[in-house]
Order: structure tokens, then C-alpha cells, then sequence
DNA sequence: GTAGGGTTAG
């Protein structure tokens, strides 16, 4: 039978596993009744153990302070309670506290000291620590000899680590898990893959974390005939049902594209955790299904699942993708309940998402309250006011992050933000003078990005020769994007002969894309080169490319309405809306407005084209907007594609008609439209 | 009585 005092003790120890403070205290109030005095060792220590590990620290220092009778358990306790919730300098003090009282660490006091000061980046502790547990005969125990090694390599020691691994006198599967993992994250994946074999060989058996390691070296190399071959190897060692492994393989199938598995292995898991929901919820978002993503986040909530901040930060990213700003703020709110909104990956997603969306005072307010940034915090940042076309305060405040955060460097990332802003703004010496100095002043190499980011400087601002003579000096092969902005440089500043380079290498390299034909035969057909005109359309049509389908869309209170270019008939309202349209019309043409249908069609009589581009997606979607939202409210229009000129200018007008700011995102950026200007200064 | 290695995100 239980001892009473055993009893309590174990309780204790369950308060811990179900993570109920509740229990703790509970318990703890009755050992208080009972009047142990003095209080046993070993009750002390479970207490110790039960508050340190639910991350009561004072209450812990508090028992452990109040009694004599603490021993290395007492201490050891504390300190791995302070690891585990991220309080390693606590654990450090409490280490030191401890061997002021010439109490010395055991087997067990070493491993936790060891990760403290890994997670502190403290190499010269560390190795102070790794001396003490050799004085102490500690080291060839195989936990703190695994610890040692793990703490070796994640502070990147790797001479001390490679030494610690082969002089260790015994391995464990810990040892071995520990080697993978840290090869991994050291992206020697090939490193990882030798080594499981070598476990194989030697006959070791790998366990639920062994996969999970591996699986994640098969989803750097996205190796995807391998892990299936694993997923097999996983199966047959009777870990197909471990909700860790299949979380695992979610991620790795998710990663390899192969979404098709990855909601395979999902639907067989028993019991999903909030990992499982996470990570089938990225893998969506990674493959730009972000639908998906929100319909799996819907289901993980009806089926009651808690929000945690991964998953809060995964559908926030997915909301900015998609630009749903109503959501996202519905998201925010949620992250406010579950109070997650402090963590710094939801933080810089709002900043993100609040950016993309268009709503910058909304992405300033949430950066000017996180309690900490880092480096994506700022880029998000960064980049909202480049979205926005703002080059001055981008600019700002990559001249605050440059001067004031000396130990956050600027990122490949920061510069393609930079100078995209540079590029909106028409900023062109900044621009290339930042251009000029990224390798010297932050050791930062071009990208692809950056080079198609200076063409587009060049070119918006006119510059178009230079921007060719720059891709025909670039070190490395210029992409997509790279022509692309050479090409819409040369759409807006009607030059034809550049144009056509430009759109012979992007046929050349993105043969199946509609719009490079599009623009490059509008383009000959305005400079009156009919005849080529009509060549580059006869190609499209024997090739089989067909000009893709334009698409606006808005929600309206949870619903997303779509509207689709000339096809005006579907929706319920129609015929509201072209009431709307004909009133808007009327207005327009009083105050000076006149159809720009110049470089958009080429084969059409004048009327037509009039018509045509008056049946626009985002003109429908505004003129819905304007019936379907009260007045003064904010308009807010996605579109696939790029706005055309046309549209731009009448949204223009209508904005100073109907006295509403009117938000239009299109598949490059964003046009913030107020009494009669754009924010993009007509220039994009 | 106290321990090591793993899975999800911006």
C-alpha cells in the first residue's frame, strides 16, 4: 500500500505530466496542514520539481530556500525546470548557487547545464562545465557525454564536437539522434543520411526520434524517392502510428510537394495534435494552396483544437497571401484571446500581413508594440512601406535597423525590399548607390531579386537602354523577373525594339505565360506594327496559350464575392450594379474622364474598346463595393492581375466622386486610391 | 525523487 507521504509524491509528479497548477498548489497547501516538520527531503524535492517545471520559479526557489535539508536532487530539480522553460541564465545562477554550498553536480545536473549554456551562446562556460564534469568523472556517462556533444554543436564547435563523439566510451540512440539532428541543422544533410545507414549497420534500432531527425534531412534535400522508401521503413518498424513521425512525414510530403501524401498519412493519425494540425496547414500554405490552409484551420477550431501561436502565425500567413485583410484581422483578435500575440513569429506575420494588405498604420501599430523584433520583424516591416511605394520611410527605417541594431545585419531579404522601394519611388541614385555597396557595406552578394529590382529602377525611370546594358553585363543568368521588368519598362515607355529581346527571352524561358505575348503584341500594335503584331497572336494561338482569365474579388461581411471581366451577369446584385456602373459613368465622363484604351487592344473599333474596358473585373468589384458596403468605408479589391492603365485612371475619378479611399491589390502591388491620386504616383 | 536526442511558423 501507498504511504500517505508517498501518495503526495506522486501527485505531485501528476500535477506535472498534466500541467495543473491547480493540483500543485493543492497538494502543496496540504503537506502545509499535515505539518510535516521538518519537511522531508524528498517531499521537498518533488515540490521543488513540480513548481520549477510548471515555470513557478519563485515558488521553487521559495521551498528549495526554506529548507536544509536539499541535496543535489533539490538543485537539480530547479535547474532543469529553468532549462526546459527557457530560463538558462536562472539555471545558471541556481548551478553556481549550487556549488557555493560545495554541493557537486551528478549524471544528472551536467546535461542540463550543458543545454543552458548552448542556448546562451556561451562557448567559454561551456567549456568551463565540460572541465568540472571531467575533474568529476561525469563525462563518460552517456547523457552527459551526449549533452556535451549536443552542446558542442549547436554553439558550432566543431572540432570540440567531432572529438567529444569519437572519444565517447559508450553511444546510446540518444548519441546517435543527437549526431543526425545536429547534421541537419548544420546542412550536412549527406552527413545525416551516412550516419543512419552506419546506425543500421551496426545494428542500432531507431526510434520515433531518429525518424523525425532524418525525415527532416529528407525534406532539406527534398528527396523525395528516399522518404518514401523511409515512410515504408517507418511502417514496418511499427512507428506508421507515432503522432510525432506522421507529423514528421506531413512536413516532409508537404515540403516535396507531394501534397497528395502528406493528407494521406493526416487523415490516418488517431489522435491529432496541434503539431499535426500546424503542419498539414503549412503544407498547404508552402504549395500556395492557401484556401486550403484556412478550411484546415477551420476544421482543427470546430473540432475544438486550441490556437497555439505556430498555428496563429501559419494562417496569418496565409491570409496575407491571399490579401483578406477581414480575416486577418479576425485572427489578430483571436491571437489577443489566446493571448499569442506577444510572440514574435504572430508579430512580425501581422506586420506582414498588415502590409501586404495595404493597411500600414495597422502594421506600424503592431511593430511599435512588440515587445522584441528580429530580423524578419523589420524586413516585414520594410517591405509593407515598399508595398505601399513609400521609398522615404522605408528607407528610414533601414537607416534606424543599419545604425541603431548593429547586431542585426541586413538580410538578402531587407536589400530586395530596399530596393524595391527604391524602384516604386523612382529613387534611382539611392538605389543604386545601396545596389552598388550591398557586397562591401553588408556582405551581402546580388541575387537574382536584386538585379531585377535595378532593371526596374532603370526602367520606370525611363532609363530603358540602361537597363538592358545592365542585364547584358549581370555575372549570372538573368531570370524571369529580370526580364520581365525590362519588358514592362519597355510597355510603358513605348519601345519596341528592346521589347521584343525582352519577350523572345521570356518566351524562351516561361514559354506557357499568356501575358509576355499580350504585352509585347499591344506593344507593336501601338508603335503601328501591325503586321508583327498579328505574328506574335498567331503564335499564341498555335502554340495553344490562351490569355488568362482576369479575376477580382472582395469580402463582404465573411463572404468573398468574385467578379470576372465582361461576365457581369452572375451575381445576385447584377442589377444594382450596373445601375451603378451607368451612374458612375455619367459622373466620370462629367468630370473629364476618358476611356484609355490605347495599349490594351489593338483589333477592336473605338466603341468596343470603350465597352471592353469598361467591363473590367475591379470596375465590377467597385461598383459592387460601392452598394454593398456603407458609405465612407474603405473599398478593398484583389485582382490576379495587373491593373491596366485605364482602370488606374478611372479609379482615380471615382475615388474623388464617391469620396471614398478605394484599396486595389493587384498581382504586383498595391494602389491606394484617394481623392483623385493613387498612392503609386502613376508610376508601376 | 532529478536527465539526453525530435516534429510545426514569420
Amino acid at each position: 500500500m501507498l504511504q500517505p507521504s508517498n501518495l503526495l509524491g506522486s501527485l505531485l509528479n501528476y500535477a506535472v505530466s498534466t500541467q495543473s497548477s491547480l493540483l500543485g498548489r493543492a497538494v502543496h497547501a496540504q503537506i502545509i496542514k499535515t505539518l510535516y516538520n521538518p519537511l522531508p527531503s524528498f517531499l521537498c524535492n518533488y515540490l521543488v520539481n513540480m513548481y520549477s517545471k510548471l515555470d513557478h520559479f519563485n515558488s521553487a526557489l521559495c521551498v528549495l530556500s526554506l529548507t536544509d535539508a536539499r541535496t543535489v536532487v533539490t538543485w537539480t530539480s530547479l535547474i532543469s525546470g529553468c532549462v526546459q522553460n527557457g530560463r538558462s541564465a536562472a539555471a545558471l545562477l541556481c548551478f553556481s548557487n549550487m556549488r557555493r554550498e560545495s554541493i557537486q553536480p551528478n549524471d544528472f545536473t551536467f546535461p542540463c547545464v550543458f543545454k543552458a549554456s548552448a542556448s546562451l551562446h556561451m562557448p567559454f562556460t561551456g567549456k568551463q562545465v565540460h572541465a568540472l564534469a571531467v575533474k568529476a568523472g561525469q563525462i563518460c556517462d552517456v547523457f552527459v557525454g551526449c549533452s556535451a556533444f549536443d552542446m558542442y554543436s549547436k554553439l558550432g564547435l566543431r572540432v570540440e564536437a567531432h572529438k567529444m563523439f569519437d572519444e565517447m566510451p559508450e553511444k546510446n540512440i540518444a548519441t546517435w539522434n543527437a549526431y543526425i539532428s545536429n547534421a541537419v541543422l548544420d546542412n550536412r544533410s549527406q552527413d545525416a543520411f551516412d550516419t543512419f545507414k552506419k546506425l543500421l549497420c551496426v545494428g542500432g534500432e531507431p526510434n520515433s526520434i531518429t525518424f523525425c531527425a532524418f525525415l527532416n534531412a529528407c525534406s532539406h534535400t527534398k528527396n523525395l524517392d528516399f522518404g518514401r522508401q523511409l515512410h515504408a521503413f517507418i511502417i514496418r518498424s511499427g512507428y506508421g502510428e507515432n503522432v510525432s513521425v506522421s507529423n514528421g512525414l506531413i512536413d516532409f510530403y508537404g515540403k516535396c510537394q507531394d501534397l497528395f501524401s502528406a493528407e494521406m498519412v493526416f487523415d490516418r493519425i488517431i489522435w491529432r495534435n496541434d503539431v499535426s494540425w500546424c503542419s498539414m496547414l503549412a503544407s498547404f500554405v508552402q504549395n500556395n494552396n492557401e484556401e486550403r490552409a484556412c478550411l484546415v484551420f477551420q476544421q482543427a477550431r470546430k473540432e475544438g483544437v486550441e490556437p497555439t501561436d505556430f498555428m496563429v502565425s501559419c494562417v496569418l500567413s496565409a491570409c496575407a497571401e491571399l490579401g483578406g485583410l477581414e480575416l486577418g484581422r479576425s485572427l489578430h483578435a483571436l491571437a489577443v484571446k489566446a493571448c499569442v500575440e506577444q510572440n514574435i513569429f504572430v508579430g512580425s506575420a501581422l506586420v506582414d500581413l498588415y502590409g501586404k494588405c495595404g493597411s500600414i498604420v495597422d502594421a506600424e501599430q503592431v511593430f511599435n508594440e512588440m515587445p522584441e523584433r528580429n530580423l524578419i520583424t523589420w524586413n516585414a516591416m520594410i517591405s509593407g512601406y515598399a508595398h505601399q511605394g513609400d521609398a522615404d520611410l522605408a528607407l528610414a527605417l533601414f537607416g534606424e535597423m543599419t545604425s541603431s541594431k548593429p547586431e542585426m545585419a541586413p538580410s538578402y531579404v531587407t536589400l530586395v525590399s530596399v530596393l524595391s522601394a527604391c524602384s516604386r519611388a523612382g529613387a534611382v541614385e539611392t538605389g543604386m548607390r545601396i545596389f552598388e555597396s550591398m557586397r562591401e557595406s553588408y556582405g551581402i552578394e546580388a541575387g537574382a531579386e536584386h538585379y531585377a529590382c535595378i532593371v526596374d529602377l532603370l526602367g520606370r525611370s525611363g532609363l530603358v537602354e540602361r537597363a538592358y546594358q545592365f542585364i547584358e553585363k549581370m555575372p549570372i543568368p538573368p531570370t524571369i523577373s529580370v526580364w520581365g521588368a525590362l519588358l514592362g519598362a519597355c510597355k510603358m515607355y513605348r519601345k519596341p525594339e528592346i521589347g521584343k529581346i525582352a519577350a523572345d527571352n521570356l518566351f524562351k524561358l516561361d514559354p506557357q505565360d499568356s501575358g509576355n505575348h499580350v504585352v509585347l503584341s499591344n506593344m507593336l500594335a501601338a508603335a503601328g506594327r501591325w503586321e508583327e503584331a498579328n505574328l506574335v497572336r498567331k503564335e499564341m494561338k498555335d502554340v495553344g496559350i490562351k490569355k488568362g482569365v482576369g479575376y477580382s474579388w472582395m469580402t463582404v461581411t465573411n463572404r468573398v464575392h468574385i467578379f470576372q471581366a465582361k461576365k457581369n451577369n452572375v451575381h445576385e446584385r447584377n442589377d444594382e450594379i450596373q445601375a451603378m456602373l451607368s451612374k458612375l459613368r455619367k459622373e466620370m465622363k462629367e468630370a473629364g474622364y476618358a476611356p484609355d484604351t490605347n495599349l490594351s487592344l489593338f483589333d477592336l473599333e473605338e466603341e468596343e474598346k470603350d465597352l471592353e474596358v469598361w467591363y473590367h473585373s475591379e470596375k465590377i468589384a467597385l461598383a459592387f463595393g460601392l452598394i454593398a458596403l456603407p458609405p465612407g468605408v474603405p473599398i478593398r479589391i484583389t485582382k490576379n492581375l495587373r491593373i491596366c492603365g485605364d482602370c488606374h485612371s478611372a479609379i482615380k475619378f471615382i475615388s474623388r466622386i464617391v469620396c471614398r479611399e478605394i484599396i486595389v491589390r493587384d498581382n504586383n502591388r498595391f494602389h491606394c486610391f484617394k481623392d483623385g491620386k493613387c498612392s503609386c504616383k502613376d508610376y508601376w
